[in-house]
DNA sequence: GCCGTTTTCGGCCCGACTGTTTTCAGTCG
């Protein structure tokens, strides 16, 4: 049992019980164990199994909650968990998902007019049933239709950092058997989009069974839905559905590129073939019956003339006439990673000191962070007012001094407000080594105000960095209306630098944001928004979105060192 | 639920906004 997984049933468990109406404090103690355990460096399962040791022994959980805990362990499930399940219709806990429904809410739809699910909740509202309710209305009702048609267009759909360790521990299995030759995966997963539907997985093996037994019984995977001879479709435990293909050696680079896509990509590279007199299928390709190529994707590209394009560039986006014009990118790598320069400590909504954020970024061999904490106007978060931020900056000066080997700067993550003003005076800002502003709050104004409030930032002389620029949280909220382009122009003018927040859920600059961004010659930043010291470990998620922006090294400011950075503020 | 303790139960980050209401509950972060 992994943690992430003892850490979704609290979860689940919190979002049943805050629509049974339980006590805020309650949920509020599942939630944060199961952040906790999520967080958590080892294996809970280590801890459970260690006789001198007990999971109370982390502050916030306590002896009901380390008794839940060695339950999971023990039998794989949480009886409380199933007691709700009965009692609530998973269909209730989706409507949450919506944007303006909360648990409120939705126990009000369930008890009142006894909706179990989105489907039963879209009937109702067409049928105008919801805004009579007692505090629902007609923007409510407008609001939840909305939100539906939303809802659908991702469903199914989850987050890459989700998506690839299932797949890369199906893998990594299925290498291990004998039969087994040569193992991909393919789809969107490996073309690094920011959600996936489904898991496809390729491999070349002298038979089908054993592999395909092998992944039947693997832990993950929970149902077999269909199999034949090359083609196996499962089900895994976390609802993702997954394709095994096994093909022949010599079929390998033409079915790993026909099943990589994407479907524009492809239809393009195929039309190259017709040009050439060849025809390419997922078997390889072919003149006339004769195959000329298949056993490996380069010996695919090479048959219409092109160097092998890598995955997260195949999307018609003009890569074919870049590799033809062999001026394909060098695409960053995770490893051109120097520094990174948005993070959270507990000076705010963090759970890790300044030290320990350095620690754990030094082991991660990055050489500089900037500490960004939250602006008072985060209140939640208890964002820093300015007598704070300047307490808390001496503080990071203490730590930077007493540490060796990697370089802490003084930042703040400054909230931009909803009057267009920054949430702390320019004379505060001036002291910062660096200054990323954002938007929070108001994400819903009209473009127009959205706009005046970026340039306002762009504009302010200390400001350094638009971070999570469109504020969107990818299937939940689309992000403030604005027209990126003339941002981007603004801050290329003001010499502001863009973020990619690595965070899997915002990834925001988006790809082709940031690719536009590169051809403006903005200078962009991949920050990890890290709150806590296991927070690092999304910088690959970023290194991938910049990789479909087609970034190379040069592009991505904190590939430098700090002193070359410094040289790129203005 | 947890924690700390004045060892038995009270306190636990909350301010702004929205859409509803006509003074505020629910949602959001």
């Amino acid at each position: 049992m992994q943690n992430s997984e003892i850490s979704r049933l609290f979860d689940d468990l919190a979002d049943l019980l805050e629509i049974d109406g339980a006590n805020a404090f309650r949920l509020r103690a599942y939630r944060n164990a199961a952040r906790l355990i999520s967080d958590l460096p080892e294996p809970m399962a280590d801890i459970v199994a260690d006789s001198e040791r007990s999971p109370d022994e982390l502050s916030g959980i306590g002896k009901d909650l380390a008794k839940k805990i060695v339950t999971i362990v023990e039998t794989g499930s949480l009886p409380q968990l199933e007691e709700m399940q009965e009692k609530i219709p998973a269909g209730v806990v989706d409507m949450l998902r919506l944007p303006g429904l909360g648990p409120k809410k939705a126990a009000v739809l369930f008890h009142d007019l006894s909706i179990t699910n989105l489907d039963e909740l879209k009937a109702a509202a067409e049928q105008g049933q919801i805004h009579s309710l007692k505090g629902f209305g007609k923007k409510t009702e407008t609001s939840i239709l909305e939100g539906l048609a939303r809802a659908q267009e991702s469903i199914g759909r989850v987050f890459l950092a989700d998506a690839k360790p299932q797949a890369d521990a199906i893998v990594d299995s299925l290498a291990k058997l004998p039969s087994v030759k040569q193992i991909s995966t393919a789809g969107s997963l490996r073309r690094r989009r920011e959600t996936v539907g489904d898991l496809d997985v390729l491999i070349t093996a002298d038979d089908s069974t054993e592999p395909m037994n092998a992944l039947a019984e693997h832990e993950l995977i929970e149902q077999v839905l269909a199999r034949g001879d090359t083609k196996q479709r499962v089900r895994l435990r976390s609802g993702l559905e997954m394709d095994l293909r096994v093909v022949p050696e010599e079929s390998y680079g033409a079915a790993l590129q026909y099943f990589t896509g994407s479907k524009d990509h492809n239809i393009v590279i195929r039309r190259r073939a017709q040009d050439r007199g060849l025809k390419i299928n997922e078997y390889g390709v072919y003149r006339g019956d004769e195959s000329i190529a298949g056993r490996t994707e380069e010996d695919v590209y090479a048959a219409v003339d092109l160097p092998w394009i890598p995955p997260e560039l195949r999307e018609d986006r003009g890569e074919i006439e870049r590799a033809e014009n062999n001026a394909l990118p060098t695409l960053i790598e995770l490893s051109d990673i120097r520094g990174d320069l948005h993070m959270h400590t507990t000076a705010t909504d963090g759970t890790a000191t300044i030290a320990e954020m350095a620690a754990a970024a030094k082991a991660r061999k990055l050489k500089y962070i900037a500490i960004t904490d939250h602006s008072k106007r985060v209140t939640m978060a208890g964002g820093l007012d300015a007598d704070r931020l300047r307490a808390h900056w001496k503080e990071i000066e203490k730590v930077n001094a007493a540490t060796s080997g990697i370089e802490i700067l003084r930042g703040i993550e400054c909230d931009i407000l909803e009057d267009a003003t920054l949430d702390l005076p320019d004379d505060v800002l001036a002291e910062a080594d660096w200054v990323i502003a954002v938007l929070h709050y108001g994400l819903k104004q009209p473009q127009a105000q959205i706009h005046e409030r970026l340039l306002t930032a762009i504009k302010n002389p200390h400001v350094n960095i638009i971070g999570h620029p469109t504020g969107r949280l990818i299937g939940k909220r689309p992000g403030a209306e604005m027209n990126i382009s003339e941002i981007l122009k603004a801050a290329a003018d003001h010499g502001v630098m863009m973020e990619i927040n690595a965070h899997p859920s915002r990834l925001d600059l988006n790809d082709t944001s940031a690719a536009a961004a590169k051809d403006l010659k903005i200078p962009i930043v991949i920050s990890t928004d890290a709150h806590a010291v296991t927070g690092f470990d999304v910088l690959q998620y970023g290194i991938y979105q910049a990789r479909r922006a087609g970034l190379e090294k040069k592009d991505v400011a904190n590939t430098r060192t700090w002193a070359q950075f410094k040289k790129l503020l203005r």
